[in-house]
DNA sequence: GCCGTTTTCGGCCCGACTGTTTTCAGTCG
């Protein structure tokens, strides 16, 4: 059983006991602990299973929980979920998804007017029942109808790349204003998340009323939804929101802080300013009624005896004990990149010329690249056969020597077919500078089958790297069934690299594997599979996934110099 | 339901906002 599936069978029961009123810790019990099992990068089952290890190690993983953890993994659910499904109706769940609906309102709906799913609720608003209900009004009632309306467009998240361009473009708009001083995107977009929801900006000013008036009049500001003194927000063209806020200078850090999240990171950082007799909320650090920090987010992790931690760590997955111990990772930076190891050119699917894409990549600053075009499986790319790599080898050859100052590898994305084997011989990868394998076909095979693929592609000494290891399109496609843990084993084992894709759908490994992986010393690849000249700056989402890996240069293959790089590519052939 | 160099019981992050209400519950981030 799958972790996710595990989590879920939690997630669920801590919905439905939410919606029953019981005590909110205890259903901050069961979220916690559905969160440390989707984020657990082994199979939790494994544990379940193993005699040497104890579930009951686990983060918010107690005797309780533990039970129920193995009589899911043996039975595929929980009675207790059973028995609360009996109680309120699971289609009750959905109604939490709208704005403005709780798990108290939607109990009291249920209870008095019998909806149980989004349907029945906007039939009842409709007419005009909800209005009569206690706690409910009017205007309630018609917040709920238009929730409906735009349910979808509200619940969108959107790539992390789709919303930096909105990002980008407001704070530039914003910075004309002279009256405004500090401004910044906090959020998951801070904490670079592979989706963000919405978009929030803190802002620094002598006054509120010239920025707001400047955000209102942006071009790609479609409705103003609230404006206030110290908070607008507003719709974007693309649907994504964005929150506006103006906070006094002595308070921008810890804003900054306390907008950023997360909100699990958040929980521990105030649970410890608890223990020191101090409280962090959004205006500073408080000891009884004293500002003891908040100008600046050093500031406010300092009152709490921290170094500042950078927000791809703030996902409460261990990174306030680090900070303590002082084992802080000092994450990858873009410029520490030298190079990018999986690019295509119009040879197969990709659209400018191997000369172009060098002399990108030179303009970009790196000291190499590698040119992986398409092996022959991949029809509708026009992959190349044999003797056409060959050629294109040559050609790339005879190109390169042309253009000093960068060095070119010749590579190739080699398909790993649906049997198993690899789609070209060894005596022809033989020949390549740098193989990269990876799935196109068959993406549907059960676990085993699919997981057998790509150990056997590792086992190959002369494949290098795996290029996106999962196949998932953000939203779009699931991750093929394949056990990962036997991957990054296997990886380990044989000294084989892996990528971390910086394609805006892709970015596979995510974070939680590459948390895995660096853990078992595996070297990571941050490439662009870049099919373009403008692809060829997808780097920078690779980076922030790497960082939110906790990655350190030393841990990416392409921080490395040229020679350092040859000697390992050499390593991995003996 | 979890957790503990202040605790095995009594805590569990914190404040703003909204709409509904006459002092606040519910929701949200």
């Amino acid at each position: 059983m799958e972790n996710p599936e595990v989590a879920m069978v939690f997630e669920e029961i801590a919905d439905l006991l939410e919606i029953l009123g019981e005590n909110p810790f205890r259903v901050r019990a069961y979220r916690n602990a559905a969160r440390t099992i989707r984020e657990l990068p082994e199979p939790v089952e494994q544990v379940a299973r193993d005699p040497g290890r104890r579930l009951e190690d686990l983060p918010g993983i107690g005797k309780d929980l533990a039970e129920k953890i193995r009589v899911i993994v043996n039975t595929g659910d929980h009675p207790l979920r059973q028995e609360l499904r009996q109680k309120v109706p699971p289609g009750l769940r959905d109604l939490l998804d709208i704005p403005g609906l709780g798990p108290k309102r939607a109990y009291a709906l249920y209870k008095q007017l019998g909806i149980t799913s989004r349907e029945e609720l906007k039939k009842a608003a409709q007419a005009r029942r909800i209005r009569t209900l206690r706690g409910f009004g009017a205007k309630t009632e018609q917040a709920i109808l238009e929730a409906l309306e735009h349910l979808e467009e509200v619940s969108r998240r959107v790539y992390l790349a789709e919303a930096k361009v909105f990002a980008d473009a407001v704070i530039q708009h914003l910075r004309a204003v002279p009256e405004l001083h500090q401004i910044e995107v906090a959020g998951s977009f801070r904490r670079r998340k592979e989706t963000v929801g919405d978009l929030d900006v803190l802002v620094t000013c002598d006054q509120s009323a010239p920025v707001m008036d400047r955000l209102a009049e942006y071009s790609a500001v479609r409705d103003v939804l609230v404006r206030g003194d110290t908070k607008m927000s507003v719709r974007l063209a693309n649907g994504m929101q964005l929150d506006l806020r103006v906070v006094p200078e002595e308070s921008y850090g810890a804003a900054l802080q306390y907008f950023t999240g997360s909100q699990a990171h958040n929980i521990q950082l105030r649970r410890r300013a608890q223990e020191m007799g101090l409280k962090i909320n959004e205006y500073g650090v408080f000891r009884g009624e004293e500002r003891v920090a908040g100008r600046t987010e050093e500031e406010v992790y300092a009152a709490v005896g921290l170094p500042w931690i950078p927000p791809e760590l703030r996902e409460a997955r261990g990174e306030i004990e680090w900070a303590l111990e002082g084992k802080l990772p000092k994450l990858v930076e873009l410029t520490q990149i030298r190079g990018d190891l999986h690019m295509h050119t119009n040879v197969t699917d990709g659209r400018a010329s191997i000369e172009q894409m060098i002399l990108a990549c030179k303009e970009l600053g790196y000291q190499y690249l590698a040119i992986t075009d398409h092996s022959k499986r991949v029809t509708v790319a026009g992959g190349l056969d044999a003797d056409a790599l060959r050629a294109h080898w040559r050609n790339i050859d005879r190109i390169a020597s042309r253009i000093a100052g960068i060095t070119v590898l010749k590579g190739v994305e080699l398909d790993i077919l649906e049997d198993g084997s690899l789609d070209l011989p060894d005596d022809v990868l033989a020949e390549a500078d740098w193989v990269v394998a990876s799935i196109h076909y068959g993406q549907n095979q059960p676990r085993q089958q699919i997981t057998r693929r790509i150990l056997n592609a590792i086992e190959n000494k002369y494949v290098h790297c795996i290029a996106h290891p999962t196949g998932r399109l953000i939203g779009k496609r699931k991750a093929y069934d394949v056990d990962l843990d036997l991957v990054l084993k296997a990886a380990a084992d044989h000294g084989c690299f892996l990528e971390v894709n910086a394609q805006p759908s892709r970015l596979d490994l995510d974070d939680v594997a590459l948390l895995a992986a660096r853990e078992k010393g595996i070297l990571i690849a941050i490439n662009t599979d870049a099919h373009s000249i403008d692809e060829l700056r997808f780097m920078e989402f690779g980076v922030y996934q790497a960082r939110r890996g906790a990655l350190e240069a030393k841990d990416v293959l392409n921080t490395r110099s040229v020679r350092e790089l040859r000697k390992l590519l050499t390593q991995r052939r003996k």
